[in-house]
DNA sequence: TTGATTTTGACTTTGTTTGACTTTGATATT
DNA sequence: AATATCAAAGTCAAACAAAGTCAAAATCAA
């Protein structure tokens, strides 16, 4: 078996039985599993993305740690929300952005106040020092990110 | 737990209790959490900054002391976020950000959905497109647009 | 066989902890 | 009043403890 797919799993199985969501140690999981530091990160940019409800958080430094967390969307509103960061793709510009969140805002997925915050996130005015053959990609990673957090 | 985290919820605590106001004795209260005592200065330093509200008075040589006060120029929540939105310049570090929005938690200026939403909006890996030298200037334009939502 | 995925490791960046040394203020001594 | 002593707090840089990056090398699959 893959070094990568024994990491995967290995993580997977903390997030079961933790009903979702894995705090691990960098170094201390890589020496357990025989494997580099660096692996880990590989596995989690590969494995754990956002299209597949993951969020990963982390701080460095001397008490540092991964975090892992699964948003499981067996309700509607996960998975209307699933859906769409599964089709946004990594690019996304200000016009459709726009008018996901006034769907999701129609459909009552999110309120008023949430749509607010995340448009002024993601508004062209918010990137203005972003350049500019960046700004789609950001805006799309930025979304997916805040409606991560509404599962 | 890291040290500095358990000096500064000791502190938050005394804050909390005491409606605003802590004093502390810096070598007595490293002695009781098992730490150097410069550890204190440290979490002063990084965590109650004039930024996020807090004034940190002290007096040296016997019977000295250090006095930690939360401080809201403003009582109300549009004066105080637009505090924090002019005294917060135009580049800001993950770190910083992560500070700042603990903060606006702990003094229950936003919501812990709406902190959530915020800190996922500027994380690191948000920004993971955008070129290192931006992303600070991004996070801070990001977060400013996102508070004025607030007011 | 060639393009994608995985593995590896050297190097970087970030955040924390520690301790030796300095400064300041209060109190006791001359 | 001047000085010595003691009891705080402050400073700063080095050591330490993580995680992140990136590209080369190895492997796999079509």
């Amino acid at each position: 078996m893959r070094m990568s797919d024994l990491v995967a799993e290995y993580i997977k199985n903390i997030l079961e039985q933790s009903d979702g969501t894995a705090e691990i140690q960098r170094n201390e999981l890589a020496n357990a599993l025989g494997c580099v530091p660096s692996q880990i990160n590989y596995v989690l940019s590969s494995r754990f993305t956002q299209e597949n409800g993951y969020v990963v958080e982390s701080r460095r430094g001397g008490g540092g740690y991964i975090r892992i967390t699964r948003v499981h969307f067996a309700t509607d509103k996960g998975s209307i929300i699933m859906h769409i960061i599964r089709n946004m793709g990594n690019s996304l510009d200000a016009t459709s952005a726009r008018i996901i969140l006034e769907n999701l805002l129609t459909n009552r997925i999110i309120t008023n106040e949430i749509m607010k915050i995340m448009a002024s996130a993601i508004s062209e005015r918010a990137f203005a020092d972003v350049p500019k053959e960046y700004r789609n990609l950001v805006r799309a990673t930025v979304l997916k990110n805040m409606l991560l957090t509404q599962i």
